[in-house]
RNA sequence: GCCCGGGUGGCGGAAUUGGUAUACGCGACAGACUUAAAAUCUGUUUCUCGCAAGGGAUUGUGGGUUCGAGUCCCACUCCGGGCACCA
């Protein structure tokens, strides 16, 4: 026998795969399809590192078992090769970008094939390739030449949107401009001042540079848009249609945020009155924008026009967007730039100002209103601001702040009030101070709120500091449980009581009652029925007295909110419908007592208990919070609960007040439903060189001209130097003979765009161009795309969440409207592979020089030995360090399948043991369910065992040893296909058949009886795995170890439960 | 603060969904082989009391349900990830 000799065989059978393409994938074969997919590699010159290979092995592990178990299996590879890090390191280097990135894929090709993967490289796709970005500026100008549909709700060719009669051709340009999928906007993007690029705002992690940490900078520049927030609702909708990882789902939901609430429209008085119509004599949804301001981009406050045009009839409980929302504004933009950069900012009368709101329930508690410091409104009130220097002076300080100080949580609420302004109340015409603050973002929603302090953290802070009314609206309600559930057969009472806290004299002990005496499990402080004509404190003087025995008190304070609860009086045998005033605090001043009467105290009794047991010992609800608030402070209720202080709709349960307000809202004209959310349209434009250039041309006279399809791809310049530039512009501007081109409509002088795109595009449908990757005629044949789609198994990070997965699908949504593809979602299953940590239990990375490098590991050990390693090292989702001594265990189990080969006899079966057998077949079903659940680490266990099983047998037949080899062959491709050759094989063993198990064998014939005393085994005992019950329970009790302990015992019960155990229970 | 995960030996981790907790691997210890070491092979290895037979404890903490809980329920705590003044 040989030694096993990794290096040697590993690299002969990848080559000799290579050579008979035993990977390709067929395209419409008559197996069944299965398309699995690892996110593309980036080609960095770092090269892998082991933890980028996790993923590769488990999804070839599964491609390799479905081939085998007869699916035509589609594993392709490929490089997303635009960026950042290619760019820089060829200004570094001062080598082209192209070659930078023919190198890289070069070695990662080398350092990919050397783990014997089983890609199909025939279709092997390069996203910088002119071929496949040709189809990238393709689908980019289907973007461009395309509006969102809202009646149909889908995307439609710009051809077939409606365009208002009257506009002038300058009008009509800009109408059908602000209606692409692919937009320009003059806008404050996110700026990274060391890589000098835009970012998208899914780029921005904590006000910083998700590449290199630089602190993002605001920055106002033209920027290409794409229209993602159209799609938001399908997005979150038809998550509901694929298998994602529970928390990449719940990732994407957070993220495009999603709330549905009203708009409510206030009036605005100046002190002098004049400015203000009445607003009766509105229409709320009557076009009132600024006819000054030209931009169709501008906030709507000014532009209601292009959402007229759009209304959408839909079914009853579907809202439209926002008017305040519209998909012009990234997420980290100024709403308002054209009034904040002073372009259009005519002296208008202002008379209404919306806001956004979730809770319209609690519009009656609406004590004031805050403005960002943004709000263009406060530029037109400027006349009628009492204190414009301080408000100036405020609107500063907040420009300068930087992202993170502003959304720094832990620091004070600031604000500036408009002095001199009003606004009204529209549910009850009271007028209420408008505020300026930076806790309102301008960003969400109108950039406007309506503060209801009591019931609103936020407002609630923001009051506390500037002594703002807080009224309560809301009242919590307390619904019992259990024992102390609403009877229906019981009479109904009706009570309104005062919580009362009272504390020792002289210690910290307060006290208590304990109602165990009655029916009742509660546990509360005294209860006092408030009496008519008296108030809460006298109430609870009363009660204290009565109840308690003390006799000289003092009131502290009230503390609380109006509650109310509904539960059953056991005590009393009838349902109660308290409603709590307040909770009143009091403290004894002596130790006078006179003892209670007997009718106070049947029910209860009272007990002192120290301060710190307060808190465990009540068990309602309500004392629970009041003793909280006495604590901690008061605290806004933020919950759902029944309309106090609100009028006609006093007594409503929130929700439905919630939709009583919003029709009434909408019947005044005041405001209507509406859903805002939290997703921001995609910034696309980078001012960089490494990247798919935007094919559009700018005309003075016709404005941005798309490239023809024949004109496409469209090519990146050669440039001598691709350094970007302070100023914001692509180092392509500089190229002038590729910039300055003639009009392709009017022939007059134009220039290139010189931004170019993300590298998010490429990655947004790369997938689709693996199906057809040569094609020239189409991005990819839709026979070919209707057999291979969808992606069965999508693998990737949970970082691209919220970015590639959500734009490809976006990106895809797109192409489905079109009609370009068959499927609405691309990804049928996603999963996500969990980091491989460094050895120190911290992140691999190259600045703390941990990084394992694959290409040593199978230097050392072979490739056989890393894939095993990696499969094997925990659940495939989890982080896990490396670790190299345990690798060694890898290569130890593989040695030892390697000289088991000296065991193997020829007969088949001949000798084999009844035990083997049965081990074998349960190897076989646990390894299959294992790899198709993901689980590889136990596959690889339950292979050792059986390998242990095997290695104790003198001789194994040539079949246990092949059905091993098999079923391991995924995970080690190579020698498996070394030994499986050895036997004299002709075909390789990744072109067997997948074994079967047998349900039957699998099963054990005899088993380990548990025998248990009260829970606790006490013996065991073999017995053929169909005992029946009556047999068990003789033999179990039967046992001089069970009789031991059952002697002189009383024998309660005797459970049997079926292949397990008896439980004897004395 | 909110939303997801998770807490099991010295370490990575198993546990058929309520039925023998600690599979498998690493490490450690002892033995065999060897002049010796490495490699390999054999055995031991959750903790604890005990010479042993045998007992006790144990899945982050505290309670509960159950004949029986790592698994279910309640409260707390710690760790990881995501979001974060989104009205």
């Amino acid at each position: 026998m040989q030694k096993y000799n990794p290096q040697k065989i590993e690299k002969k059978w990848q080559k000799e795969w290579d050579k008979s393409e035993i990977y390709k994938a067929e395209d419409f074969s008559e197996k069944k399809k299965f398309y699995c997919l690892i996110e593309f590699p980036y080609p960095s010159g770092a090269g892998l590192h082991v933890g980028h290979l996790r993923s590769h092995i488990a999804i070839d592990i599964i491609a390799r078992k479905k081939r085998m178990s007869g699916y035509n299996v589609m594993y392709p590879i490929g490089w997303d090769a635009f960026g950042l890090p290619t760019e820089n390191f060829a200004i570094k280097t001062k080598t082209h970008p192209k070659i930078v990135t023919e190198n890289n894929i070069k070695n990662f090709t080398k350092q990919i094939k050397s783990y014997g993967p089983s890609f199909d490289w025939s279709r092997e796709i390069n996203t910088t390739d002119p071929k496949y970005y040709k189809w990238t500026q393709w689908i980019f100008l289907k973007l461009f030449n395309s509006f969102y549909d809202e009646k149909l709700d889908k995307a439609r060719d710009i051809k077939y949107l409606d365009i208002p009669k009257n506009l002038n051709a300058l009008e009509k340009r800009e109408f059908i401009d602000s209606h692409r999928l692919a937009y320009e906007a003059e806008m404050a993007i996110n700026w990274c001042p060391s890589c000098k690029i835009g970012l998208a705002n899914e780029e921005v992690v904590n006000g910083t540079c998700e590449r290199c940490g630089a602190l993002a900078e605001k920055k106002i520049m033209k920027q290409w848009m794409l229209r993602i927030t159209k799609y938001a609702d399908r997005l979150i909708k038809d998550l509901d249609t694929v298998d994602y990882l529970n928390k990449i789902k719940t990732q994407q939901v957070n993220w495009i945020g999603k709330s549905e609430g009203a708009i409510v429209k206030f009036q605005i008085k100046t002190d002098d009155n004049i400015k203000t119509p009445e607003h009766s004599s509105e229409v709320f949804n009557e076009p009132e924008g600024n006819p000054r301001c030209r931009s169709k981009t501008c906030h709507p406050i000014y532009n209601n026009s292009i959402n007229d045009n759009e209304k959408v009839v839909k079914s009853k409980n579907d809202a439209e967007p926002a008017e305040g929302f519209e998909p012009s504004d990234n997420r980290m933009t100024n709403l308002y730039l054209h009034h904040a950069t002073g372009k259009s900012t005519p002296n208008l009368l202002y008379h209404s100002l919306k806001v956004f709101t979730t809770r319209p329930d609690t519009l009656f508690g609406c004590t004031y209103m805050v403005l960002s410091p943004e709000h263009p409104l406060i530029k037109n009130l400027e006349s009628g601001i009492l204190n414009l220097e301080e408000v100036k002076k405020y609107i500063e300080q907040a420009k300068n702040k930087s992202d993170l100080d502003r959304t720094d949580l832990a620091k004070e609420k600031t604000g500036v009030e408009l002095k001199g302004i009003k606004a009204i109340n529209p549910i009850n015409n009271e007028e209420i101070p408008i505020w300026l603050a930076d806790y309102v973002l301008a960003s969400y929603g109108t950039g406007a709120i309506m503060a209801v302090p009591a019931h609103d953290e936020r407002d609630f802070e923001f009051a506390k500091k500037f002594g703002l009314e807080i009224k309560q609206v809301v009242a919590p309600l307390f619904i019992g449980e259990g024992k102390n559930k609403i009877r229906k057969d019981k009479k109904n009472t009706k009570r309104t009581v005062v919580d009362v806290i009272i504390k020792h004299w002289e210690k910290d002990e307060y006290f208590c009652l304990d109602w165990s005496k009655s029916k009742n499990d509660w546990k509360s402080f005294v209860v006092g029925g408030v009496e008519k004509g008296e108030s809460e404190e006298e109430a609870a003087l009363r009660e204290a007295k009565e109840e308690s025995g003390y006799q000289n008190m003092r009131v502290v304070k009230k503390i609380g909110g109006i509650a109310y609860s509904r539960f059953f009086a056991a005590h009393k045998d009838v349902n109660r419908r308290d409603i709590k005033r307040s909770c009143v605090y009091i403290e004894l001043l002596n130790s006078s007592f006179i003892e209670p009467k007997e009718e106070e105290v049947k029910n209860h009794n009272g007990i002192w208990v120290k301060k710190e047991k307060v808190k465990d010992f009540i068990n309602l609800q309500e004392p629970k919070i009041h003793w909280d608030i006495l604590q901690n402070g008061e605290k806004p209720f933020i919950g759902y609960g029944i309309a106090i202080n609100s009028e006609q709709f006093n007594n409503l349960e929130t929700s439905e007040f919630k939709i009583k307000i919003t029709k009434w809202l909408e019947e005044n004209n005041l405001g209507k439903k509406a859903i805002n959310y939290k997703l921001r349209d995609w910034v696309f434009s980078r001012q960089h060189y490494w990247g798919e250039p935007i094919p559009i041309v700018k005309c003075e006279k016709c404005g941005n001209i798309a490239l023809e399809k024949k004109d496409l791809p469209l090519e990146l310049p050669d440039v001598k130097n691709y350094e970007p530039t302070d100023t914001g512009k692509s180092p392509l501007a500089k190229i002038d003979q590729w910039v300055n081109i003639k009009c392709p409509k009017c022939n007059s002088n134009a220039k290139r765009e010189t931004d170019t795109m993300p590298n998010w595009a490429g990655s947004s449908w790369y997938f689709l161009r693996y199906i057809d990757s040569k094609n020239n005629k189409e991005f990819a044949s839709p026979e070919k795309l209707k057999y291979w789609m969808p992606v069965d198994l999508y693998n990737g990070g949970m970082e691209h969440t919220t970015l590639h997965l959500l734009y490809s699908r976006f990106w895809h949504k797109f192409l489905y409207d079109l009609g370009y593809v068959n499927t609405s979602e691309p990804y049928k299953i996603r999963r996500s592979h969990g980091m491989i940590l460094a050895e120190d239990g911290q992140k691999m990375s190259k600045s703390r020089g941990n990084v394992v490098n694959p290409d040593e590991v199978i230097e050392k050990y072979g490739a056989d030995t890393l894939r095993l390693y990696e499969m094997f090292m925990g659940p495939y989702g989890d982080a896990i360090p490396w670790s190299t001594s345990s690798l060694i265990g890898m290569n130890r189990f593989l040695e030892k399948i390697w000289k088991m080969q000296n065991k193997v006899g020829t007969q088949n079966f001949v000798s084999a043991n009844k035990n083997i057998e049965t081990l074998l077949h349960q190897t076989i079903k646990k390894v299959t369910e294992d790899i198709e659940n993901l689980k590889f680490n136990t596959a690889i266990s339950s292979l050792m065992i059986l390998l242990n099983g095997l290695d104790k047998k003198e001789k194994i037949s040539n079949i246990q040893y092949s059905i091993f080899l098999i079923m391991l062959s995924p995970f080690a491709p190579h020698i498996t296909e070394e030994l499986w050759k050895m036997f004299e094989n002709k075909e390789s063993i990744h072109l067997q058949k997948w074994p079967e198990y047998n349900e039957k064998l699998a099963e054990e014939t005899e088993i380990t009886l548990v025998i248990q005393i009260n829970g606790k085994v006490r013996d065991q005992i073999e017995v053929p795995a169909d005992i029946s019950e009556e047999e068990a329970k003789k033999i179990a009790l039967g046992r001089d170890k069970i009789k031991k302990w059952t002697e002189g015992k009383e024998m309660r019960k005797i459970i049997f439960v079926k292949g397990k155990l008896v439980n004897v229970v004395v």
